[in-house]
RNA sequence: GAGCCGUUAGCUCAGCUAGGUAGAGCGUCAGACUUUUAAUCUGAGGGUCGCAGGUUCGAUCCCUGCACGGCUCACCA
């Protein structure tokens, strides 16, 4: 143990000896910090207003001065200073040579701002809330090395204020989405986590047991499939936020569990996708944060639309000069994919080398916000055939600053066409699942016409706070554990 | 899964080029101090140098393996 720690657990017998409580039950927090320096910022150095002041908070400063102590203290809202002064609180100002940077306390006194400008309080009085026994990561430099940050995420969150207002504003975005889709008439459901057969998306999936059924079932990688089945049965705008999971690689782009938005509307496509796609994501924009511009890692990113729109193969020429279609021989196009580097897994037909080639070429170069339209049909299972073109599918996806946030398409309301899809998809994939039969009945009682759309949360969040991995927004990723 | 890099005091980091059992700042402890805000000043304590082997008279330093982490790649509609 080190001597710090050492030292905090002797004052916090210290404490307990004394008669005093080290970790007490509740108390009365009156006022918030930031309500007290709104309350009294007209006061002008060396003033002071007799009034009464209580204050719950964390002690992150202490500079004794004799007889003198100032205290920097800090709760959700803010921090301020506290001002000790042993003349008018003798016993208070003893103990708190037992309280340590980390400890809660509460406090009560009035306000007075020193000669120096700082808004403080005068205390009167001084308790113990909570004995912190470890020293907090040193104020200057702050917490630096990720594994602990990642690991020990409250430190990180004491330490590094900008973190803290990256989660702040996670929750903020993910509250203004339910807001905004709640007041569009959108209502929010929950569809099975846990799946029999995991369906919705191409990911491998989390394998678990439930023993009283005693049966297989797999954490979802999607709830795309329920909440078809939520239009089906007659609700006409739904939406999920929540949770998917996917058992694959970690990058900085991809967590394991992510957080996902669905969203299925009946009786529009996919171009209403779009539209919707945007309202959300300038919803958040215009009450988060000023102005439409928001700076990205190295790039401004202009949010003000209208976005761009692009096709995927126009897309590919434009970045990498090469001119693709849709009906070339596969012949042809894997040649051209082995000419600019592009490998590629040998089941794949014309529309899946395009596309891969697409994710490989294209995807990290778009920085604007871009809608990029007519997927090949190989690669959306789900999605309704393009009007236009066979091959092709009524798809969009939207790329920010390098990176997929948005997925959405008119849904495949077909069951024959869908039966298919599935099949060509398990023959492609060799993905262990089975056909969802029970999805492909539920398509023969009738789906509407619907648009459905799907938003990634967690990169989305990385956008609107210059996060440059998924990392930096997920509270607690997942690390290999530690012995201690 | 692969490559590269990292792991030294509570925190942030030096030291390793050329092997001789470790330093700084902040924090801690003791003392001084009635207007500080990275307070200041004086002094003290604090280390299994990630773990395990190997080479060596001697390893934080060189070598091997392992653990954990980071970045990049692979995987990922």
């Amino acid at each position: 143990m080190s001597s710090d720690v050492i030292s905090r657990y002797k004052k916090a017998k210290q404490i307990i000896e004394s008669g005093k409580d080290a970790f007490v039950s509740k108390y009365d927090c009156k006022n918030t910090v930031r309500e007290v320096i709104e309350l009294y910022s007209h006061l002008k150095p060396g003033e002071s207003k007799q009034e009464s002041i209580s204050m719950c908070g964390r002690i992150i400063a202490i500079r004794k001065h004799g007889k003198l102590t100032f205290a920097d203290i800090r709760d959700q809202t803010g921090d301020i200073q506290l001002y000790l002064d042993k003349k008018r609180i003798g016993d208070i100002y003893d103990f708190f040579d037992l309280l340590d940077i980390g400890d809660w306390i509460s406090t009560e006194g009035y306000p007075t701002r020193t000669a120096r400008g700082e808004l403080s309080i005068m205390v009167d009085k001084l308790a113990l809330l909570t004995k912190s026994l470890r020293p907090l990561p040193e104020k200057w430099h702050g917490l630096k090395d990720k594994e602990v940050r990642y690991r020990y995420r409250y430190l990180d969150l004491i330490s590094n204020p900008k973190v803290k207002e990256t989660f702040t504003k996670r929750s903020k975005i993910i509250n203004l989405i339910r807001q905004f889709l709640i007041s569009e008439g959108f209502m929010e459901f929950e569809t099975p986590m846990l799946q029999s057969i995991p369906g919705g998306a191409t990911a491998k999936p989390f394998k678990t047991h439930h023993d009283t059924l005693d049966m297989d079932l797999f954490l979802r990688i999607a709830p795309e499939l329920y909440l078809k089945r939520l239009i089906i049965g007659g609700y006409e705008k739904v939406f999920e936020l929540n949770r998917n999971f996917r058992n694959e690689g970690i990058s900085y782009r991809h967590n394991p569990e992510f957080t996902m938005l669905e969203v299925y509307q009946a009786f529009v496509d996919y171009r209403e996708m779009m539209n919707l796609t945007q309202k959300i994501i300038l919803y958040i924009i215009d009450n988060l944060v000023k102005g439409r511009k928001i700076s990205y890692q190295e790039n401004e990113i202009d949010i003000n639309p209208p976005w761009r729109e692009m096709t995927v193969l126009d897309s590919i020429e434009k970045f990498t000069g090469v001119k693709l279609s849709f009906e070339m021989t596969r012949n042809k196009v894997s040649k051209i994919a082995d000419e600019i580097g592009v490998d590629f897994h040998e089941k794949l037909g014309v529309g899946g080398i395009i596309n891969r080639i697409f994710e490989k070429k294209v995807e990290n170069k778009i920085i604007q916000p871009t809608f990029i339209t007519d997927y090949p049909k190989e690669v959306s299972p789900l999605a309704r055939e393009h009007s236009k073109n066979p091959n092709l599918t009524e798809r969009f996806e939207l790329f920010i600053g390098g990176i997929e946030i948005a997925n959405a398409f008119s849904e495949l309301t077909d069951p024959l066409d869908q039966r298919i899809r599935f099949e060509q998809q398990l023959y492609n994939e060799e993905i262990e699942t089975e056909l969802d039969e029970d999805f492909i009945r539920a398509l023969e009682y009738g789906m509407p016409p619907t648009g459905g759309l799907g938003i990634g949360i967690d990169r989305l969040v990385m956008i609107m706070t210059d996060s440059a991995s998924i990392r930096d927004v997920i509270l607690f990723p997942h690390m290999r554990s530690k012995k201690e």
